[in-house]
DNA sequence: GTCTATAGGCCGATAGAC
DNA sequence: GTCTATCGGCCTATAGAC
């Protein structure tokens, strides 16, 4: 398979993508140009649409991956303990929403920017992650070991306390991940009255 | 005091603001256009120049506005009970955000858009707000009605929780403000460890 | 204060060569 | 797969008339 001088698809590909979340996230969505990313990429404007049809298909396929990529990488085993399984979640959240942090900002701000086909297959996958952390806490309220007011506010009001690491967490800060995930967890557990 | 045919200067200023609130806060700053303003305020777009110098300043007059607004709404009664003090921060907070969620999205998203002078000023009135929940915990804290592990963090983490229900809340939803304060309010107070 | 007109520039996307 | 060149369009901001 002989291939054009000049052509490094193996790595293109990837690269527009992980370059475009770093713009989009900075900068926001209707702020970046084709050309910035190309830019950025090291190749010409042009040659971006090998890879996308458009702006719009670039930004849902990060969406999408990083949905995807979430409910890929938790792992949860249903018949542990309620409060062990909320504990895990808890770290797990935070971890992955530092690892993450650009497509999860992305994912908060520019859903705006999708079309309404794409805006409600990115609104399911959440929603489905949602489930996940739903599932504990029913569980948790089963075996009597969590006492909730209203579920679903709760579940929304957890991920939402979780995520808000990403606005003020630092790179060698004054706490590191494993302390942070500690102060979580304290909080986490006494707003499910598990104490 | 004569005016010229068509000028409605006392009508026009707070009209632009409030129509670039509301389009900044569901396109995006960068996508919508000084004539898309103008449009939704029914003068051509060479007008608002009579307003604002540029883009940029009409953004930090909104957001400047609404932190101050926003500090200016609370009052505090430093002698009352830490938990009635926290109680009344968690339902003024989520009321607050609802009555101004154009604004309150638009403080969380849109903060790259301006100048890191104009970030700072920004910033720094944000930081005076945190504070604001700083001293109810700290005065829980030495009184013994709450248990936290961080204050800083636990700050944090209520302010992100409280605020998340911008993202969820719709009028005429299964819970009103009341019944959706009672809710957010058994999870701060057992978040803070004061059951 | 508001209008019309416009300068100067960047935009997304496509065509065609290699 | 990537490049160069370009179309047609919209952008911010300003000038000058009323």
């Amino acid at each position: 398979m002989a291939r054009t001088q000049g052509s490094r698809a193996e790595i293109t590909g990837p690269l527009i993508r992980s370059e475009a979340r770093k713009l989009f996230a900075h900068k926001g969505f209707a702020a970046v140009s084709m050309r910035q990313i190309a830019a950025a990429v090291g190749v010409q404007a042009g040659a971006l649409y090998a890879y996308t049809p458009d702006k719009q298909a670039l930004l849902y396929d990060l969406l999408e991956s990083h949905m995807q990529d979430l409910l890929d990488a938790w792992q949860d085993d249903p018949h542990a303990d309620p409060l062990d399984r909320l504990e895990r979640f808890v770290r797990f959240h935070i971890g992955f929403s530092l690892d993450h942090s650009d497509a999860v900002f992305l994912s908060y701000m520019e859903l705006r920017n999708l079309t309404p086909q794409n805006y409600r297959k990115i609104a399911g996958l959440r929603r489905r992650y949602e489930d996940l952390l739903d599932g504990i806490l029913r569980d948790g309220m089963s075996a009597g070991r969590m006492n909730i007011d209203d579920r679903k506010l709760a579940t929304m009001a957890l991920i939402a306390m979780l995520t808000g690491v990403t606005n003020w967490y630092r790179e060698g800060g004054r706490l590191d991940r494993q302390r942070i995930g500690d102060v979580y967890w304290g909080l986490a557990r006494g707003a499910v009255g598990a104490d």
